[in-house]
RNA sequence: GGCGACGUAGCCAAGUUGGUAAGGCACGGGUCUGCAAAACCUGCAUCACGGGUUCGAGUCCCGUCGUCGCCUCCA
């Protein structure tokens, strides 16, 4: 039975979904106004490591995350560039559709934009509904949602009103009714992007977006809604808002939020420059090593991006990858009742962890246990059929978690000539011309072949 | 100031309803090897601090110190 921590109650609930068998989950995207950053990534794994170990528990998932393509940022980026901000949205979607792709994260069922003219359409809908409810008002061309009308807000973040009084901020000039309320539609400037309202051509809030693309997607009522843990409020918290209080039903029924990613000990953030984006990391590791580092940790709490948790992680993932390592040539087999046994064991303890809010530490921990049981039994001589069952458990648990785990490949036809090296090394050894045949390892250590001699003579493979 | 999360070995980190601490990285010893690497075997913590509840607490309660996030855009 899979539990789920709930931001909302702030204990771990059992996971019930309203329709049998099926998820609707919401994951916030990104804001595509400049290159995406590893902690991007981060939330975009937590989430993808959610929804595959849900289909994986055998439900059906609706996995829709959207792209914010419209709003300030990207209109003053826009013009700081001199570009149009549509083509400008449109270039960071396609380079981030690809980080996903290149990270191994499975493609949402739909992204919806913000722009989208069946979004647009969700917006203006609600916006008039909550006006005729009498929960927001129009003010010279922008719309509000009348905070203090929402009995219930707050409740997702623990806020209460009049704690939050004290610190809003009330600009000179504000036309708002109350400090508190917030902007749901924003009249245009003069050559910003604008979509024609009864009260006003203009663009939407950032918040109502989401809810009017949850809605236009899943539906009044979801099982999941998730983002990073610096959206609770307050974005999460009116989007509860302003949907409950247009369909008057219970919006979501669990809020996942993931922890944020700390560089130098400080969150990533694009607005201080404290970042690395996801381009420069793939560009010096393979994309297991972000899932890696990742998986290693609680998807709740803060992740340290350091050298040393790249390091650990890489060595980490040469572990995993060892117990795919065939069976030794002479295999003369060997009592198989141990790996048997640590194989259906790891299965089980890994739903069973899984099965904890997403336990991924823990469940790399029984994986790696398994790791061992392989590795331990090919050196007593396990033949290959006798690795099978346990490799293929270990192929499976891995690919929940989403880890490709796949061999390095070398360049062209490479492998031919190294193959021929190893040959021409063998000789050298067995005339005993060390000094020549370690020259011969380091040189092709260097790059990137590493040697093993065995007893069944030298093996090889790219690292 | 308000709300929240957290503090387990050198580092990362797990720890369902309390019963004497998973796993990974790094490090030491050993097997194997011409040497090495890999793999395997093996060694390495009493859980921030101080109280309390209990037969018994990392695991519940109170306090102290510390770290981080949010309260303005942010995954």
């Amino acid at each position: 039975m899979l539990r789920l921590y709930n931001t909302q109650t702030r204990k771990k609930e059992e996971f019930q979904t309203l329709e049998e068998g099926k998820v609707r989950m919401y994951v916030c995207g990104p804001t595509v106004y400049d290159n995406a950053h590893v902690g991007h990534a981060m939330s975009a794994l937590v989430f993808d490591i959610v929804r595959r170990y849900l289909q994986y528990s055998g439900y059906d998932v609706n996995f829709v995350m959207n792209f914010t393509d419209v709003d300030d940022k990207i209109i003053d980026r826009a013009s700081t560039k001199g570009v149009d901000p549509f083509e400008l949205a449109e270039g960071y979607i396609k380079e981030y559709k690809d980080h996903l792709d290149d990270l191994n994260i499975l493609p949402a069922t739909v992204n919806p934009r913000a722009t989208e003219p069946k979004t647009m359409k969700q917006i203006l809908a609600m916006i008039e509904g909550l006006i005729e409810k009498g929960y927001a008002y129009t003010v010279n061309g922008d719309a509000y949602f009348r905070v203090h009308k929402d009995d219930d807000y707050g409740k997702l973040s623990g806020r209460k009103l009049e704690d939050m009084q004290a610190g809003a901020r009330i600009a000179v000039g504000d036309i708002k009714e109350n400090p508190s309320d917030f902007a749901i539609w924003k009249n245009a400037k003069e050559g910003e992007p604008a979509w024609e309202t009864p009260w006003g051509n203009g663009r939407p809030g950032w918040h109502i977006e989401c809810s009017a693309m949850c809605l236009h997607e899943l539906g009044e009522s979801i099982d999941i809604h998730g983002g990073g843990n610096d959206l609770i409020f307050p974005h999460h918290e009116n989007e509860i808002a302003q949907s409950e209080s247009f369909t008057e039903k219970p919006f979501v029924r669990y809020w996942m939020h993931n922890g944020m990613m700390q560089l130098d000990g400080e969150a990533m953030s694009k607005s201080t420059g404290n970042l690395v984006t996801i381009e420069d990391f793939l560009a010096d590791h393979e994309s297991d090593v972000m899932r890696m580092l990742v998986l290693n940790g609680n998807y709740r709490g803060p992740l340290a991006y350091t050298d040393e948790s790249i390091t650990s992680a890489e060595n980490g993932l040469k572990r995993l990858k060892s117990g795919f390592r065939p069976a030794t040539a002479k295999a003369a087999g060997t009592d198989t009742e141990t790996l048997t046994a640590k194989t259906t064991a790891t299965r089980d303890a890994f739903t069973q962890t899984m099965d904890d809010d997403i336990n991924t530490a823990g469940a790399l921990g029984h994986i790696f246990e398994l790791v061992r049981s392989i590795n331990s039994a090919r050196d007593a001589g396990a033949n290959a059929e006798q690795l099978r069952d346990a490799q293929e458990t270990l192929r499976e648990l891995t690919g929940v978690l989403g880890l490709e785990l796949s061999d390095k490949e070398g360049s062209g036809g490479a492998d031919k000539f190294i193959g021929l090296l190893i040959d021409v090394r063998t000789e050298v050894r067995a005339q005993k011309l060390w000094a020549l045949s370690d020259q011969i390892r380091d040189k092709l250590n260097e790059l990137g072949v590493n040697i093993e001699d065995g007893k069944e003579g030298t093996s090889w493979r790219w690292e």
